[in-house]
RNA sequence: CGGGGUGUAGCGUAGUCCGGUUAGCGCACCUGCUUUGGGAGCAGGGGGUCGCAGGUUCAAAUCCUGCCACCCCGACCA
């Protein structure tokens, strides 16, 4: 374990130090590919373990479907095929000839139709539930599912955007329109829940402009968030569909009356992303910040023991410390092995653990304990018989990591008139910028290539005709945010 | 695919220009002892086809040729 870099030296080493020396993740031996090791998973499991009770609890229903897709399928739907055409791994031969010891693909073997690994499952959900679907009576459907996907990009980092990652898919049909948009909300609120009150991390919620749109959507949803350098990151998003996938997979029902209807559809994803956003939005120079109710190990006990005095009482007053708070289902961790007190301090602090309790003789003489808190550094003292306040210090922590962070995205949030005080504010620092804009793709692209600021969500429509775009000048349709994005 | 750069132990590197001991060092690792209140000390130890292939030479990490891989910058993106 190395000194990780300054966060102000150069945040992107510092967002890699951090992941490599916290132990979270390393690189896979395929370009692009990441190893998540056991800490990260753990982390991840209990973000996963949070929104997946969300989803259970909203009416969705898990399932699984094939890493495998048809070729023929991703052509159905027009602007979903543009999307990813250039992003797929694609499956051409299914056997290999080995001649010694080196293998090479028998030419014979290829495969009749190309099969696409999945960059997301629109497709192949669709196809099965034109099987499912028949009447009124099968809606609303409403299913999930925790997958890995491909998307064969050029440029990858850690977490935030890796060749395959893992993630939630939700993918539901509806009998109208309404219902389809209201679950397409409900879902955005479910995200911002799990954001604010697990993650700790405030969000930016608004619609995509055409461009930003998800390939086959008629509307997406993003949740954006601020990470330390002030860019932003688009931790979620969440699609309505119409009856674009309806009608391209040939899905209908019938309804009360008889009739035979359009299915409307929804689907809506968050991915190993969010831990990228998690140690951007709280990492500080010492590394990770993790809030308390997703952290692996909420508190990490450092016995400090020298000279091996009272050795039986010593040991027996520790473990009287570790199990009241394991009474507490407090996730606990004794770090009892022969590194340097000063180093194990620094390493939980690099992984983030929200609570370190520190126990030497003077504590043990005393019957109290030392806690530290990983989230200001604040030192204190608490009796052993006061050991169940633990839990409502790490309410606390989750609380002022929140309060921190909002305080953080808010403070570097401002909103500008004039594309020259527009372009000021960027070359000064990065922030997220509140503007009107004329809602046409060329005045959108024209931003993005003169600053590499781009819209990041519609925060709403504008009805007074006097506020202009400050780009084109003519009357705006939308206030919007921009921002330069991860 | 265009421009630039780099390949020496798990990581970081010295040596390469100007060929010549057993390829050196730091971190990490292993063993033992001593240690423990903010990144412990001492002693000992293991680990290298010097990216790959060919060539020049008495002799190649070093010179020549070809290839490969990776990184950075641009066009694509959750």
């Amino acid at each position: 374990m190395a000194k990780i870099t300054k966060q102000s030296e150069n945040f992107s080493k510092w967002y890699t130090d951090v992941i490599l020396d916290a132990d979270l993740a390393d690189y896979g031996p395929v370009k692009g590919t990441m190893v998540v090791k056991p800490y990260g998973f753990s982390l991840w499991t209990n973000i996963r373990n949070s929104l997946n009770q969300m989803i259970i609890d909203s009416g969705h229903e898990n399932a699984y479907f094939p890493l495998f897709i048809p070729k023929s399928f991703l052509e159905k739907e027009a602007k979903h095929v543009e999307g990813f055409a250039k992003e797929c791994a694609v499956v051409t031969h299914s056997k290999l000839i080995s001649e010694d010891g080196s293998l090479t693909v028998d030419p014979d073997s290829r495969l009749e139709e190309e099969i696409i690994v999945r960059p997301t499952s629109e497709t192949i959900i669709w196809h099965m539930f034109k099987k499912w679907i028949t009447s009124y009576r099968d809606l609303p459907l409403k299913v999930n599912q925790w997958a890995n996907v491909v998307r064969w990009e050029m440029r990858t980092r850690l977490f935030l955007r890796t060749s395959e990652f893992l993630w939630q898919e939700g993918h539901t049909a509806h009998a109208t329109k309404e219902e389809a948009m209201e679950e397409t909300l409900l879902i955005v609120d479910i995200y911002r829940k799990l954001f604010e009150e697990h993650l700790a991390i405030p969000t930016m919620i608004g619609r995509k402009s055409n461009l930003e749109r998800f390939a086959g959507a008629d509307e997406t949803f993003s949740i954006e968030t601020m990470m330390r350098d002030k860019k932003a990151l688009q931790a979620g998003t969440s699609h309505y569909l119409g009856t674009n996938f309806g009608s391209a997979f040939d899905v209908k029902f019938q309804s009360k009356d008889n009739k035979e209807l359009p299915v409307y559809a929804t689907s809506w994803g968050v991915s190993t992303r969010m831990v990228g956003a998690l140690i951007m939005v709280h990492g500080d120079d010492k590394g990770l910040k993790i809030p308390p109710k997703i952290a692996p190990t909420q508190v990490v006990i450092i016995p400090i023991n020298p000279k091996n005095q009272k050795q039986e009482e010593f040991t027996s007053f520790v473990d009287r410390v570790n199990q009241g708070l394991v009474g507490q289902n407090v996730r606990t961790f004794i770090d009892d092995n022969n590194e340097s007190p000063g180093f194990k301090f620094n390493k939980w602090e690099l992984k983030g653990v929200p609570i370190r309790i520190e126990i030497g003789l003077k504590e043990f003489e005393n019957m109290e304990v030392t806690v530290c808190r990983r989230d200001n550094s604040e030192k204190q003292q608490v009796p052993i018989d006061k050991i169940d306040e633990i839990p409502i210090i790490l309410q606390n922590i989750q609380d002022s990591l929140f309060n921190d962070a909002k305080t953080f995205m808010d403070d570097n949030t401002c909103t500008v008139n004039t594309f020259a005080d527009f372009t000021e504010t960027l070359s000064n620092d990065n922030q997220f910028i509140k503007a009107y804009w004329d809602g046409t793709d060329d005045t959108e692209l024209q931003i993005k290539e003169k600053t590499k600021a781009t819209i990041r969500c519609i925060l709403e429509d504008n009805e007074d005709s006097s506020n202009k775009c400050i780009f084109s000048g003519q009357t705006a349709k939308h206030l919007v945010v921009f921002a330069k994005a991860y």
